[in-house]
DNA sequence: GGAACGATTGAT
DNA sequence: TCAATCGTTCCT
């Protein structure tokens, strides 16, 4: 079968623009020989200029991956047991991604139940280290370029604007004041309505 | 070498 | 409201 791979040319951005750009597209994972996707529903943008992101004091050993070509991924482990997925954008040389928030199961829902050890659909992908845990991704899939197995992402019909809110980050304490969140109005898998 | 903390989650 | 839990960053 053949996969029609999102336009990473797309990417290639200050993360707040690309970010809307990503909702709806869809995100599949065949990871330890189970295939699982989902449509991203929701996103949060990080600039280098942004003194809520990792990459705003420069690169380091972690942030790398942030500075490198667009497109590819950026995977951290954080709270000592928890991982969250990000999707480079901008320039090589630059500093940003776009990190999922959250989006809504579509493909392995059984499988997602099995990883997460949740009976709840509704909870299995609502937050970003709840879908790392449902997808399995991890540090494995760091730099990893999201157009090729074992994890990528496939184009879908662009959400009207209309049905995008825009909205202030969560879990962050600087620049708590820009719009930088981005989800799908009344969507039932974001993480926090 | 050491301390402080985190783009979270789930239980209390 | 709070504990879990450890890699990364930054300071000494």
């Amino acid at each position: 079968m053949k996969r029609r791979y999102f336009d990473i040319s797309k990417l290639s951005d200050l993360a707040y623009k690309c970010a809307p750009y990503l909702l709806g597209k869809t995100l599949i994972s065949c990871i330890d020989g189970e295939q699982v996707a989902g449509m991203i529903v929701e996103v949060e943008a990080y600039e280098q200029t942004d003194p809520a992101s990792h990459s705003y004091n420069g690169q380091t050993v972690r942030n790398s991956p942030m500075f490198g070509p667009p497109g590819q991924a950026y995977v951290y482990f954080t709270y000592g047991m928890h991982y969250c997925f990000n999707i480079v954008t901008g320039e090589l040389g630059h500093g940003s991604a776009v990190l999922i928030r959250a989006v809504e199961p579509t493909q392995g829902i059984d499988i997602m139940t099995v990883r997460r050890g949740k009976k709840l659909t509704q909870e299995l992908t609502n937050g970003p280290a709840k879908l790392c845990q449902a997808f399995a991704i991890n540090k494995e899939q760091n730099e990893h370029n999201l157009q090729s197995p074992p994890l990528w992402i496939e184009d879908a019909p662009a959400i009207p604007n209309t049905k995008i809110v825009h909205a202030t980050r969560i879990g962050i304490k600087e620049n708590q004041q820009k719009l930088w969140r981005y989800y799908i109005k009344d969507n039932a898998y974001v993480s926090k309505k």
